[in-house]
DNA sequence: GCCAACGTTGGC
DNA sequence: GCCAACGTTGGC
């Protein structure tokens, strides 16, 4: 039995936010074409939990949570030509892209946004608040998301 | 392998 | 809409 991982995936709430996701119950995070961010949710294992961060919109944020419970699904979209997310280079016999599927576990009544966040951690214990961190998908470590969860509070 | 040009992300 | 900071592409 060991400690599960946690992680930070960004999303823009106008393409697919929380309340997609609340209402869909699970989803494929597909749509990943950043190989370290690939890479990233390829290391993700059945149980992780994962924090929902809106981002480009008004108050960019975290509002709420997931778990892991697939990985390394093919990405169905980077077969279909009428994608955005089409990659012509990858092919059935060799997909150069997968997702993990993932459960919708709440919304937070308070969201932490940047700006809160930027008060309550470093970027060296937050890579979110890298300078010029622009990756979708970032390891959390386990003492900061223990307290960031403590923060968000009950979910929803 | 270098690097200029271009594209994307995402806060502001 | 602006623009800093990356990532990718492709000529050489």
């Amino acid at each position: 039995m060991t400690d599960i991982s946690y992680w930070l995936m960004k999303s823009e709430p106008n393409v697919y936010g929380i309340n997609h996701l609340r209402d869909e119950g699970e989803t494929l995070w597909d749509g990943i074409r950043n190989y370290q961010a690939r890479n990233f949710m390829r290391s993700m294992v059945k149980g992780d939990e994962a924090f929902f961060y809106h981002s480009n919109c008004k108050t960019p944020g975290i509002v709420g949570l997931m778990r892991v419970i697939n990985t390394c699904l093919v990405d169905p979209t980077q077969f279909d030509p009428h994608s955005k997310y089409f990659d012509p280079k990858s092919s059935k016999e060799k997909p150069k892209w997968d997702c993990a599927q993932m459960l919708y576990l709440g919304t937070s009544q308070t969201s932490l946004s940047l700006e809160a966040l930027r008060k309550l951690y470093t970027p060296e214990e937050l890579t979110l608040l890298r300078k010029g961190n622009r990756l979708s998908i970032t390891p959390i470590k386990t003492e900061i998301a223990k307290d960031l969860l403590q923060r968000l509070g009950e979910l929803q």
